[in-house]
DNA sequence: TCAGTTTTAGAACATATGTTCTCAATAGAT
DNA sequence: ATCTATTGAGAACATATGTTCTAAAACTGA
């Protein structure tokens, strides 16, 4: 019967967030795609239909398999030492790299609704899980008492934004980690 | 003698200045640049050269025009009001549509040395900016005084990237502004 | 081994896009 | 007014790019 397809849609996602993190999404060329991820042309368009709806696929791909996993850092319910966490696993993704999401925003958020809709969706849900945390953090005294909680998610919420632009300038130095440590140290009662 | 070139290089800048921010550098098509400014092709090639040297003399003009004028709240030397003044004015000048610079650092840093450039002595400068003001805010009590400065700056910084973001997303809401409260009220000594 | 179906590789296509070229229109010096 | 250098509008060009098509290769089940 039939012969079996030999490209793992998996690696082909995976793949492309490298090449349209590189190059952004209008920068990327199909033939790069198709080349890097050992693929061939009629199975991308009978899989993915289209470079535009390919990106939304990636897209997806990458909040499920990467962005999701930093942000569980955050439901650990340790209070601060899970934002720690966060944005440990968070800095070591984005560096030297950027965040595909963050870019897409910037590139195409004016343009795309669907983009700015999953930005938006992003974001609220960092804020959230921000205050959840900082709400822990209170209950186990690790913050001040009269810490604002909200305007400190938002802080927190900011600093996403800042080093995932950061990571493309920054290269593979450390600046982040210290950039890091200069942030966060000043919320906890104690020195880290 | 001859005849006199009817267009304004800095209308045409200006105007490339919204048409970048809206589609990005690939995604703006030489077309629509032309069109808009009422410019011709020919006159385009030989003021510009190129599309992205044209790139190039948009962001130089895009800093110097914009950027810097609103960096300038800061050398005012009023401490936290200088700062407040800055976000207002950079807010205001985001609103509904992003930094040029950060979009570009977004959409092409990966690939561009010289955007990457541009990129980290603007934000140096930032940072630099903000630790004079602190200093400053300091100096007339406006601060704690075992304030952090170069951690607080670096936060700043952030807020600056993160309100560039912010902006594409929230559209013509008033978040940035209640965002700017949240944020900078917590600096302050007294609640400004 | 053979048949049938699907995949693969890349040619082919249509359009888009950055850039150059042509030539008539035009402004200014004489 | 005339002449001439330069502009302006868009045709023309070469290449790039997203997408579709073709024909040979390859896998599976009988």
């Amino acid at each position: 019967m039939p012969r079996k397809a030999q490209y793992n849609v998996d690696a082909v996602l995976n793949q492309a967030i490298d090449i349209f993190l590189e190059h952004g999404y209008h920068g990327t060329i199909m033939d790069e795609i198709i080349a890097r991820a050992e693929f061939n042309r009629r199975g991308f368009y009978l899989e993915f239909g289209s470079k535009q709806h390919f990106l939304y696929l990636v897209l997806a791909h990458y909040q499920q398999n990467y962005l999701k996993k930093i942000m569980q850092h955050l439901e650990t319910n340790q209070g601060l030492p899970s934002i720690a966490a966060f944005f440990e696993a968070y800095v070591k993704h984005v560096k030297g790299k950027g965040c595909l999401l963050i870019n897409c925003i910037a590139e195409l958020g004016f343009d795309d609704a669907k983009i700015r809709e999953i930005g938006r969706h992003y974001l609220d849900r960092l804020q959230i899980d921000f205050i959840g945390c900082l709400e822990k953090a209170q209950n186990l005294e690790q913050l001040h008492p009269q810490t604002n909680i909200e305007s400190t998610a938002l802080q927190l919420t900011s600093y996403v934004q800042g080093f995932a632009v950061n990571a493309i300038l920054a290269g593979d130095t450390d600046e982040l980690q210290i950039a890091t440590q200069a942030l966060l140290g000043p919320l906890s009662l104690k020195p880290v």
